[in-house]
DNA sequence: CTGAAAGCGCTTACAG
DNA sequence: CTGAAAGCGCTTACAG
């Protein structure tokens, strides 16, 4: 079917090695020989066949990327970027969805091997899972799973800084009703060690409103209960939440930020152009995934955890005067 | 570094030939062999290098998938759907940025020759190099590329039916001063057939407000055009542009749909969740991508086309009587 | 019940 | 200037 080395040795009527010399253009072949090789390798258009100069070279260009599928803009552009980044660097991404127990990490783990040395699990794998991890030929990076393995590296962001950010600057501006929606857990310590961190100047916060989803339907439903709290500022656990809130407050007149200052979480990218614009807690993508592509390139190290940091972006749905800080695109 | 077959064999004091009679459960081995090779196995960790099966078996699980990176939300959701209907067949996504050139292309291919048997352009391919396809090993299936080849086949979207049946509805709710908003030729053909194929029923349209890309911004900035247009409707070329609009109508206090209908098209998925919800036209998302995986499990023939349509999804932003479909979640 | 050997398509040290 | 051969790790027809 596909032609080999060997078609094109025998139809140039010379060996295999000849053709190499011939191809890879090194010395030790007549002019005459060389213009045959090429010639006949164009006509029956020789390709190499890479699966087999990996094998043969005992390296691989591959990397596996766990990643979840749904459409979650944050993740989405996390993984988008790190492709990006991983091509630049000359690496071939393999996808897959999360392996949902420890029998298909072990399927997925074979059906890779040999064909990758590194796996990034940009999803969290369940923690039953891990321990296996040690058994399996590649290296692991794990994102925001806080995982120690002797083939493990763990990268995880810190949730807090950003909230801290954030609700220093509401204080600053003069909320003084301060409640947080969502039930996101990484969100919850953030948002205590947030008032932890202000100290004094904190007055205390006016609890926080459950829900039992992350997304825009939730947070459209959670908020009558925050109206009705008498918050003056809500911090939501994600941006969805809190475009389900927008939709809510335009149905029901109610100014943001003038009566209410929300802040979401993630950076959406349509956080930017929702009405108003959406003041949100960023994580740091770029750096995150400029160390991830560091590591594959120059060896993943074992029993290893970096960390990095959220950071607060103010727009008008929080801010202080929102005349001054009109809510263009 | 790794183990393979001859380790394990020589661990067991057995031939690789009876370590695989153990390893795959298939008769003729003794049952204290079998034990001994299984904890041998065990104990070394062994796991088969699927990339030297591959090569031996001559044949590959790896689909390539060229798609371009960046955020567009319908193409993201094009994407994540066919990875995860791949995965649920067996198959291992390899993923591409889009080449830029002939050159590029040729690179990419000969990277995965060996690899990958068939490869999905889900971005569309520079005119340029799509003849050189036929000198690939691979198979290719375009997405809304037509082009015929030995090698390819092709798979449109007809943009036309979801943009008639849109317009359709505006004329049948009663507005009669349709505009269009955006610079995208299918949506163009798209709209001038909508009101080809009303014939009678259809007044003319009121022409066509330029953009020059197709983003939020382009859509706030078009909007006091159309708003002077004296437009009843609007259509844009994309969601982007219409979400552009929202936020314009929203600043100055434009009832939608109550003074202007407005209908985008791509059916982003935070289309279902702005203020109002926004109407659109739709991609046949699940039935092309179900198509692909089809054509990948029985073979790709050559030389064919095959066509699908859009649909229009109706919300509160085209709603007749706004009253009657509330904005909700 | 068990093993030696060919071959997938490539790379490369070695020999002439 | 040129080629025979080993070996990457696997699968499998064949032989004993």
């Amino acid at each position: 079917m596909s032609v080999t080395l060997k078609d094109v040795a025998t139809a140039a009527g010379l060996s295999i090695r000849s053709v190499r010399r011939a191809l890879e253009n090194t010395s030790g072949l007549s002019p005459a020989s060389r213009r045959r090789v090429l010639a006949v390798a164009d006509e029956l258009g020789y390709v190499p066949n890479i699966a087999a100069r990996n094998l043969r070279m005992r390296k691989t260009p591959f990397v596996g990327l766990i990643s979840s599928n749904h459409g979650i803009d944050v993740l989405v552009r996390r993984r988008f970027d790190l492709i990006d980044k991983l091509e630049k660097r000359g690496f071939n991404p393999l996808i897959s969805n999360p392996p949902e127990n420890a029998a298909e990490v072990a399927a997925l783990m074979r059906r890779w091997s040999g064909i990758t040395a590194a796996v990034v699990w940009l999803s969290q794998p369940d923690p039953a899972t891990l321990e296996q991890l040690a058994g399996f030929p590649q290296k692991f990076i794990l994102v925001d799973s806080d995982f120690s393995g002797p083939n493990c590296c763990s990268l995880t962001v810190d949730r807090a800084p950003g909230i801290t950010a954030a609700i220093e600057t509401l204080i600053l501006s003069g909320r003084r009703r301060i409640i947080r929606c969502g039930n996101i857990v990484t969100r919850e310590s953030g948002f205590r060690q947030a008032f932890r961190n202000l100290g004094e100047l904190a007055p205390p916060p006016l609890g926080v409103i459950p829900t039992d989803e992350s997304d825009f339907e939730a947070g459209y439903a959670a908020a009558p209960g925050i109206v009705a709290s008498g918050a003056d500022a809500v911090f939501f656990d994600v941006d969805r939440l809190a475009h389900g809130f927008l939709r809510y407050a335009y149905e029901h007149r109610i100014a943001v930020p003038q009566d209410i200052a929300v802040i979401g979480f993630d950076d959406d990218s349509f956080s930017r152009y929702c009405c108003p614009a959406l003041s949100s807690v960023a994580h740091p993508l770029g750096e995150l995934n400029g160390r991830i592509v560091e590591l594959i390139e120059n060896g993943i190290p074992g029993h290893t955890s970096i960390r990095f940091a959220t950071e607060f972006v103010e727009r008008a749905s929080s801010a202080v005067n929102p005349a001054v800080r009109p809510d263009q695109p």
